[in-house]
DNA sequence: AGCAATTAATCAGGGCACTGAGTATTTCAG
DNA sequence: CTGAAATACTCAGTGCCCTGATTAATTGCT
């Protein structure tokens, strides 16, 4: 008893919607080069020479992730990363031939698979689509780095949760 | 040039707002028992004895994922795991005391923490943008699994793509 | 009854995503 | 000028997510 519906869950269905999209993206973009990949891949092409962090930042890959994709990319040739001269700490990241032409050719089949993808919906929603996930993303992003960083997230959202795997005994339900 | 703006990017702002939920939920949620975690506790609070294949029907979670997942569960004290007497192949899975306290606790913090991440959003927008979610993900679901499945789905979305990673020399670009 | 096809679950392998720890380099304060 | 703090990146560990291959059990066909 007591289920609940996941149907209004934004997360599930975030997670639902993710799923939808690579299994598409698969088909008919690309079964090599992944959707973040090309992320990184469309950053480097209007910005040549950024740094890891800062495509991160461009693209909203971690500082992890970002090294593993970058690895990848190089691994099939897309992009060379050379240290910065200027400060040893960075690596400068440059799409190559290869990479560049990768991108054109993903580029076209990208279009495609979002007409296909936001077929159910009309111009108007498809928009209204973007506007109202941008809203929740953005604002949820805003909750983690504050532009003016004077209270700490778990200030703000009411503390972190208390451990919630029930140990045998005590631990009365919350609510 | 050529760089495509990423912001009207279904998949982009899928796997965005994905993040920032995933964020969230750590925060607000738990740390320890995950949002795909919580949609099978929940799964099987409504219908205890489901065996795993249809447990990852219902949360749309593969064969693959399932068996991580139920493993951890499982691990966790959270949920019981026996063969069917009646077909040997299957687990039926239930959940245990801690099982349906845990879920009961997350369910409440669960609640607050949507109504925290859709607070951007009217209550209309709210009701919008789950519509709209649902619309493309079950249609994208469609593509996948369709009702009559008389013709694949590389049929209806014009073929698999070529290999993508360009050869040196030959490989004009597609358009 | 007996064997092929189907089905449930697992495993191997690749990729995304996060945290926390560790390394190298730069910056800054005294 | 020197040592502490900050910054860029990597690595280890956990979890989600998918595909293709494998194993065990059942079903169905002859």
């Amino acid at each position: 008893m007591a289920a609940v519906d996941l149907s209004t869950h934004p997360g599930h269905l975030a997670r639902r919607l993710q799923q939808a999209h690579y299994l598409l993206w698969n088909v008919m973009v690309s079964e090599e080069i992944t959707s973040p990949q090309f992320a990184v891949l469309n950053t480097l092409v209007a910005e040549p020479g950024l740094d890891q962090r800062t495509v991160g930042e461009r693209v909203g890959l971690d500082r992890s992730t970002m090294s593993e994709v970058i690895t990848r990319l190089g691994r099939r040739g897309l992009l060379d990363k050379v240290r910065d001269p200027q400060d040893g700490r960075r690596f400068l990241l440059r799409l190559t031939e290869d990479g560049v032409r990768t991108h054109r050719r993903l580029t076209v089949r990208t279009a495609r698979m979002n007409q296909v993808f936001l077929a159910p919906l009309s111009e108007d929603e498809q928009n209204l689509f973007f506007e109202l996930i941008r809203r929740v993303a953005d604002a949820a992003e805003e909750l983690r780095s504050p532009a003016e960083p004077l209270r700490q997230a778990s200030d703000r959202l009411g503390g972190a949760p208390a451990p919630d795997v029930a140990r045998h005994g005590g631990d009365p339900v919350t609510s």
